[in-house]
DNA sequence: CAAGGTGTTGACAACGTTATCATTACCAAC
DNA sequence: GTTGGTAATGATAACGTTGTCAACACCTTG
C-alpha cells in the first residue's frame, strides 16, 4: 500500500471545562420556576377580543376589522405569543400534523443524506416538518420506527425499505397517511415508488467492461436480501448473456454488508487460480472495499473496475473510477412530488418512476482486456 | 489532469411507467371515505371499561387487575387502536413532546450526518423523536427553523449555529427547551456546547508541516463568519509565531465556501512570485478543493498539504491526505448525553466540551520542505 | 360489627387550539 | 321604520388524551 496511516494520538475524549454561571444568573427571566408560554387566550384577554378572533389573525383569515387585527397582533407580540402547534394539529381537520416521517437506510450514506435534503427542502416549502429515523437494513426495526412515526399521526412516510415484505402499511393505508418508497420498491404492498434504473444500469456497466475486451467480470454484490442488489446481479449477467458469455459462479459474490467484507471478497476472488480481469461492484460501500483490495494486490491499473453508485472523490483516485451514478437530489425531489401529490388528493394509480444512472467513463472502467479488439 | 471524465448521457429524467391499479382496487378498506382511527374511546367501549383506565393499560400505569387488563388489550388488537401521540402529549405535564430539533448546516457533510446519527439513537433509546433541517450558513434560515421547531413545542434543540448572534435564544430558554451546540459555540449567549479544539488542532497541523521543513505556508479557510474558521486561523498564526515565521497575509485566504473556491483560491496562491511549499486547508470541501488544484498544477507531490476533517476516501488518494480529524459520532454522542442531562432536570453550569482532533499522517503531509533538518 | 386500609374503577375537567353556528352592529333599500 | 343583507365578533363544543379526585368493593384488624 503507498499510503502510510499512523495514529498519532489515542482516540480517548478529553477535556471538558465549566465555563459559564448557571441559567439563572444569566436569565433573570428564569427564576419564575412557574412560567408558562402565553396562550392564545392570554392574547385574547391582552386585546379584548375572543379567541376566535385571534385564531383568525394567527391563521390568517377573513374577516377581522383592521383596528382588531392591528389590536391582536400588538397583544401578540408584546406577549410573544407564539401559537402551539401540536394543539392546532390536534383539533384541525383530519388531524393532519403537517409532517412526514422520512425512514432512511444510512444517513451516512450518500444517497440517503441526499434524499433527506430533497426531501427537507419541499417540506420546507410546503410548511411541513420531516423526522427521519435510520434504519440500517432491519426489517424489524422499519416497522418499529413505521410504528413510531404512526402514533406521532405523520401525515406522509418516504420508506427506503429494509425488509422483505411491507403489506403491514395496509394500516397505514387505511388511515390516509401517504407514502412513497424509494431506491427500492415495497414487497407484498403496492405503492408509489421511485427507483433507479438498477438492472439497465448494471448490464450497461458490464457491457462497458466487456466492450473493452474483458470477460471473466467478477460480481461483488451488497446485501442480498435487497431488492436492488438482485436487479444489479440481473443486469450482471444479462450482458453477459447478450454477449454469449458463459457465467462462472465462482466469479459472483454476494452479501457483502460493507467495505471490510467486500475488501475481504476481492482479495479472494482475485486470488483464484484463474482470475477475473474486471470487476463489477453492485454499491458505493462495495466499491471502496473493492478498490482498497485492487491497491493491496497491486492491481489497480491492470483490473478493470466499475461501480454502482458516484461517490465524491471517486474522480481523483488513481486511476478514476468508472461508475454508474445515480442522482440523489433527482429521487429525493421526485419522491416529494409523488409524496405531496398525494397529500393534495391525487387518486391516480400507483405509479413506478424510474431515475436514469448514467455512467461516468474516468479510468478504471477503461483498463484493457485481454479480448480488447 | 490524469483522470478522464466523460460524462456519457444526458442528466435529463425519463421513464415513468404506471405499474398497478388505483389503491382502492387494491386495499378494500379504502372506499369507506369516512374511516378515521379508533380512539381511546372506541378501545373503552369495546372493553366494557373507562377511558381512564385504558389509558392505564397503554401507558403501563399500576393498578388495573389482570383480567380487565386482558380486555383492554383484546380490544386494543382487535380494533387496531394506536394511541394518538398528538393529543397526548397535549395534555402531559409541561406539554412535553418527546420529541427533538435537530439544526444542521449541511447534511451531506459527514460530520453532521454522523452527528445525525448519534443523536438519533440516542432520542431513539429515550423514545425521543428527531426533527431535522439544513440550514447551510444562513442565519435567517436558523432562526427560522428554531421558531418553526419551537411553535411544535421540540423539548430540546441540539443546533449547528450559522448566525453571527444567538441570543434571540432567550426566549426559548424561557420556554424551558433545553438546547446544546456542536461544532461552533453560541454568540451573545451561554450554553452547553460541544466543540472541538480547533485552535490547537490547527496548531498541530501547522507545527507538524513546520517539523517537515516548510516555512512558507499557505492557509485556506472557509467561511469568515463562523467561529471554526477564525479559530482555526488562530491555531495557524499561534504555529507560526511559535516557531517565529514572519506571518505573510498574502498566503493567507478565508472565505471559501465550497470546493470550488478552495480550488480558485489554491490556484490564485500557488501562482504567485514567490507561492507556499505547504498549505493548510481548514475544512473538509477546502481540503477537496486544495487537493484538485494541485493535481491540476501537478504539484500535488511537491507541496505539502494537512486538512482540517478526514473524510472517506482521504486515504486512498496519492499521496494519502495527512489531516486533522474529528470523531462526528463522540461530538454528536456527547451532545445527547447533554441535552438529555438538561431535559432530565440537570442545573449545572453551562459546559463546554472539547472532543479532541487526532492528527492521521498518510503522506501528503510529510512531504519535506526547503528547511528540512 | 365498625373502622380503616388497599386495590380497582370511573366521572369529569383540563390541555390549547379550531369548527360551527349564533349574535350583534351597521347600512342600504323599500 | 321595517326588512334584509353583509361584515365583524363571540359562545360553545369539540379534537383525543391524561390528571385529579371520588367512589366503590373487598379485605383485615380490633
Amino acid at each position: 500500500m503507498s499510503s502510510i496511516s499512523t495514529r498519532l494520538r489515542g482516540g480517548e475524549i478529553v477535556g471538558e471545562s465549566a465555563v459559564s454561571p448557571v441559567a439563572a444568573a444569566t436569565d433573570p427571566q428564569v427564576h419564575d420556576a412557574l412560567w408558562t408560554p402565553p396562550t392564545i387566550r392570554d392574547v385574547a384577554a391582552h386585546a379584548g377580543a375572543s379567541l376566535k378572533t385571534v385564531s383568525r389573525v394567527v391563521n390568517g383569515e377573513a374577516g377581522v376589522s383592521p383596528a382588531m387585527e392591528r389590536r391582536v397582533r400588538d397583544a401578540i407580540s408584546t406577549l410573544d405569543y407564539r401559537p402551539n402547534l401540536t394543539a392546532s394539529n390536534l383539533r384541525r381537520v383530519g388531524g393532519r400534523t403537517r409532517s412526514i416521517g422520512l425512514v432512511l437506510s444510512n444517513v451516512g450514506n450518500p444517497l440517503d443524506s441526499g434524499v433527506q435534503r430533497a426531501i427537507e427542502e419541499a417540506a420546507h416549502d410546503r410548511g411541513f416538518v420531516v423526522i427521519g429515523s435510520t434504519i440500517g437494513e432491519d426489517g424489524r426495526r422499519e416497522r418499529e420506527i413505521v410504528d413510531i412515526f404512526t402514533a406521532r399521526r405523520v401525515d406522509g412516510l418516504v420508506i427506503m425499505a429494509a425488509g422483505d415484505d411491507q403489506s403491514y402499511l395496509a394500516e397505514q393505508r387505511r388511515m390516509r397517511i401517504s407514502m412513497v418508497f424509494v431506491d427500492r420498491p415495497p414487497a407484498m404492498f403496492e405503492s408509489d415508488t421511485v427507483v433507479v434504473d438498477n438492472e439497465a444500469g448494471s448490464a450497461r456497466g458490464v457491457a462497458h467492461l466487456i466492450q473493452h475486451g474483458h470477460r471473466r467480470i467478477g460480481f461483488l454484490g451488497a446485501v442480498g436480501s435487497v431488492v436492488t442488489t438482485e436487479q444489479r446481479l440481473a443486469g450482471y449477467l444479462e450482458a453477459l448473456r447478450a454477449a454469449d458469455i458463459k457465467v462462472d459462479e465462482s466469479l459472483i459474490t454476494v452479501g457483502n454488508t460493507d467495505s471490510e467484507t467486500a475488501h475481504a471478497a476481492a482479495i479472494q476472488l482475485m486470488s483464484g487460480p484463474n482470475p477475473p480481469t474486471a470487476l463489477f461492484a453492485g454499491q458505493n460501500l462495495i466499491t471502496i472495499g473493492t478498490v482498497r483490495a485492487l491497491r493491496e494486490l497491486d492491481l489497480h491499473r491492470r483490473v478493470a473496475l466499475v461501480g454502482f453508485d458516484d461517490v465524491q472523490l471517486f474522480d481523483l483516485l488513481e486511476p478514476g473510477l468508472t461508475v454508474l451514478a445515480q442522482d440523489p437530489w433527482a429521487i429525493g425531489r421526485r419522491a416529494a412530488e409523488r409524496l405531496f401529490a398525494r397529500l393534495d388528493g391525487s387518486t391516480e394509480a400507483h405509479r413506478t418512476d424510474v431515475i436514469p444512472v448514467e455512467l461516468i467513463e474516468r479510468g478504471s472502467g477503461e483498463v484493457p482486456g485481454p479480448f480488447v479488439r
